[in-house]
DNA sequence: ACTTTATTTTAGTTATGCCTAAAAATAAGA
DNA sequence: TCTTATTTTTAGGCATAACTAAAATAAAGT
């Protein structure tokens, strides 16, 4: 009779995955990487990915980066679905915004069951994306493929459908919205200037001006 | 300049707390009461009730027993107003069972913000009472009062008004159910029989026995 | 290629919060 | 009261997951 021990999946694991894919998604991310974003120090980091690859969910060799096996990847689409059906949630039914939104979801997101999740998707009437315009993993880890041309990328005279902000500060999703700059609506390319990368560009109808940086948060589909 | 260290509240005082109060509500609870209650060793809760005596939750005298300050006595009533308002909301809104609720909610109180538990009150309407008819703890940690006379304590003839049912067991609340038994309805004692303490009782129009056990549940307000 | 710099890992601590086994205190029964 | 039984505490461990300091490895610059 063989051991067969399946350990539970603890928060703290949980938060490497969801790290892990953020910042390497397929490719492989660095110890000190996964140290920034987590904001943990990069022993701490490097002591847990022995860990994880004693488990199965990544494929780690010493001083040579990390990725997700499938096995880890399944778990880290499951908590980003978690995720971003609370964010939908909150952001939909209980008055968050932007800024509350994010801290909630991270906590509550180690808490949920599978039948919350599942119950919540459907009270939510089963969201493809969330306010963000952020593709929510399926059930069976799959994401809805999103168009994702960067509003940046554009020619002039070009239109963007924008799909989803790239962003989780409070500050830039606020501001963007001041514009009436969100998911749904269709933003063109006006002008760019030749120096520093601002674009001049068209929403409603009204004309204002973007940095390259902010610019290359808006993603979307060109659309004729 | 004094140390003033303020720590934070982890879930495992949390749940002490909430045992306590279960256990002992303003009166003393013992280590082993708490042992059975949290499920852990004697041992390890009487560790830990050294622990919540130095941060002021409890009072506390080895080999005497443990009882809430007014400090331990605040959380435990935040704790138990999210937990019941969590329930409502599981119960009400995501098509939860008895059988279901309890445990989400226990991982659940943990891991939601004050700001939460507040606009989810605004969401469920400010609620009183959770479903089962347990009164919800105010903001301000007042227990709205509630009537609590024991169906079992009626005399032959009398009416109980239901306003809840003192269990937390799956199978007993689906039973009770079954048999129209729930906050709000009337329920009259037809016949005590002699030996055993079963009763006989009216709902609905309808008669049916039921144990002293179960009858001691029934909770409510004597009614002419 | 070699040296400096940056990254990553090893080694050794720490804090929580649980456990079992054994000792001490209290409560109950003859 | 004195002995037995129960309850509670002390003692000593273990697992998780973080930390700092120092050593090892890899990358970059000249």
């Amino acid at each position: 009779m063989p051991k067969n021990k399946t350990k539970p999946i603890s928060t703290a694991i949980e938060d490497y995955l969801k790290a892990i894919w953020l910042v390497a998604q397929d490719a492989s991310a660095s110890t000190n990487d996964l140290a920034l974003q987590l904001k943990i120090s990069a022993p701490s980091v490097s002591s847990m990915l022995g860990k994880l690859r004693e488990q199965n969910f990544v494929h780690y060799e010493p001083y040579r980066g990390v990725r997700l096996t499938e096995k880890g990847e399944r778990e880290a689409l499951r908590l980003l679905r978690r995720h971003r059906l609370i964010e939908t949630f909150l952001l939909e039914h209980l008055g968050y915004d932007w800024g509350e939104v994010h801290e909630e979801a991270e906590k509550l997101e180690h808490a949920v069951s599978d039948t919350f999740t599942e119950r919540l998707d459907t009270f939510l009437g089963h969201p493809s994306h969330d306010p963000h315009g952020d593709p929510i993993p399926t059930l069976k880890g799959k994401l809805p493929v999103t168009p994702n041309t960067p509003f940046a990328e554009l020619s002039i005279g070009e239109t963007l459908k924008i799909a989803r902000l790239m962003s989780q500060d409070k500050d830039v999703l606020t501001y963007l919205k001041s514009l009436a700059i969100e998911p749904s609506k269709e933003l063109q390319l006006v002008k760019r200037e030749p120096v520093g990368g601002l674009v001049h560009v068209e929403i409603d109808g009204a004309e204002t001006v973007l940095s390259k940086e902010l610019a290359m948060l808006i993603r979307g589909e060109v659309i004729v």
